[in-house]
DNA sequence: CGTTAGCTTGATTTTCATCAATACTCGTGG
DNA sequence: CCACGAGTATTGATGAAAATCAAGCTAACG
């Protein structure tokens, strides 16, 4: 399909090898995500607005997209593949605040520069636009905002079920609720749920769960015992008794 | 194991004493909030179809407003007073996921339910729309949509900042960053900061912070012994020394 | 194969929750 | 005005959950 450029670039001491190529034609109307992000509600003349000035960002898993700190110039739209948005203390503590998955916009900040840390979790595709672009888009299209202010509305929401659950959940529930939320994800995008993929490492889980890696390891072979769970291998789980993991996973 | 939080009031079904009256006039114009809520954008002419439309809400403290789960008929903007917002686990484990202050609203959900629960802090005074009007308001006004997405957009990244707290803060960060939160907030409101007013319980702050009243209580008189701040009142807190706060609160 | 990064398991310590008692605050009625 | 009581906050003693420290695994890759 697409060639591009590759690169080897350091991004603010970040390295990563992140290959751009601008689109010629029109790929709006053929877009993978067309009917999932913000740009859906797009009419045809807005479209060929966007072929005009958006380019493809193809990253590595573990590539860095942007920083906290970051002027905001850029925002993008997730084409495949999935990125984590983390934040960082001082002592390099790390918070993962969430998984943006295709279809789902990062970027869009409320200042001029980015408020957390974008990386790859696995390989992926991204549509980007500089922001400016965007905003005379959104100035034309009024829908366009409406769409956006309902899918951040979307993650706020998840958001805040995150706050409950890092605020009040013990870490068999935890785990338990993280396990359900992607079979949820999972079967809605029409992915295997048995044996459901695990696209993250321990220590991800565990940064985003607010936990250690030894507690997310211990607590997966603790539901392995319970028979709740098997882990046919490190990356793939299956599950045994789906009752128990959802009573566990709604606390 | 203490099930209920407010042993005061049966919450389900609502009991509050919330007055209403529909008002009569032109009070968007010369509103409290005029400049700094989502109607700030607002032209004359759509200001008087929302003068038409809103009534005022007054909550006296701990009224309920809504419960996750209810229709999400109404949206509404705090005038004056505070809010808090919660989500519940089935055992009665309960987190606090934001506050509200006055200019910023309540009650627009993803869904057609609410998602969590809001309770007045303190009395507070809100002006009500609901959803049908507010959508039309809005189809003739896209700029409230962008409005509205940047309000969104900046409780969004409070919500992130608040995960990295929940998950990976010890409780003397925790309660630092607490103050040092409350401290911006009431000095960007011209309200005194020495010392500074706790508008709400142990209770709340507990819940906010996933700690319990206990480790509050002790984290509090801890920083107290260690001469960072004082506690004239239950409800007041002076800080003496500020570096001190202020590096616990980065971590 | 050997090396390494990632994962698991075990022993110990730390932090915070829980349980329990005591003190403070404020409103009410004697 | 004081005494009482309910609600709220503090303090203390103990326990449990999870973090930390420290080896061992396992699997992937040269």
């Amino acid at each position: 399909m697409n060639l591009s450029r590759s690169q080897t670039e350091p991004v603010n001491g970040m390295v990563c090898r992140r290959s751009e190529a601008s689109t010629a034609g029109s790929f709006c109307q053929n877009c993978v995500v067309r009917t999932r992000a913000f740009c859906a509600v797009l009419d045809d003349d807005a479209l060929a607005r966007l072929d005009q000035s958006h380019t493809i960002v193809n990253l590595d898993s573990e590539d860095g997209l942007f920083m906290e700190g970051d002027d905001a110039t850029s925002f993008f739209t997730v084409l495949s593949g999935a990125l984590r948005l983390s934040k960082l203390l001082p002592d390099g503590r790390r918070q993962i605040t969430g998984f943006v998955l295709p279809g789902e916009f990062v970027g869009l900040s409320a200042g001029d520069t980015y408020v957390d840390n974008a990386e790859a979790l696995t390989e992926a595709s991204l549509c980007r636009f500089t922001v400016s672009d965007l905003k005379r888009i959104g100035q034309d299209n009024p829908e366009m905002d409406s769409q956006m202010l309902a899918m951040t509305n979307n993650t706020l929401t998840q958001a805040r079920d995150h706050m409950l659950l890092l605020g009040r959940m013990k870490a068999p529930e935890k785990i338990a609720s993280f396990l359900t939320s992607l079979l949820d994800r999972a079967s809605a995008a029409d992915q295997p749920t048995d044996p459901l993929a695990l696209p993250m490492s321990r220590a991800d889980i565990a940064d985003y769960l607010g936990l250690t890696i030894e507690t997310v390891s211990r607590t997966f072979t603790r539901l392995k015992a319970d028979k709740i769970i098997a882990l046919p291998e490190h990356n793939r789980v299956s599950v045994n008794n789906m009752e128990a993991l959802v009573q566990l996973a709604e606390g």
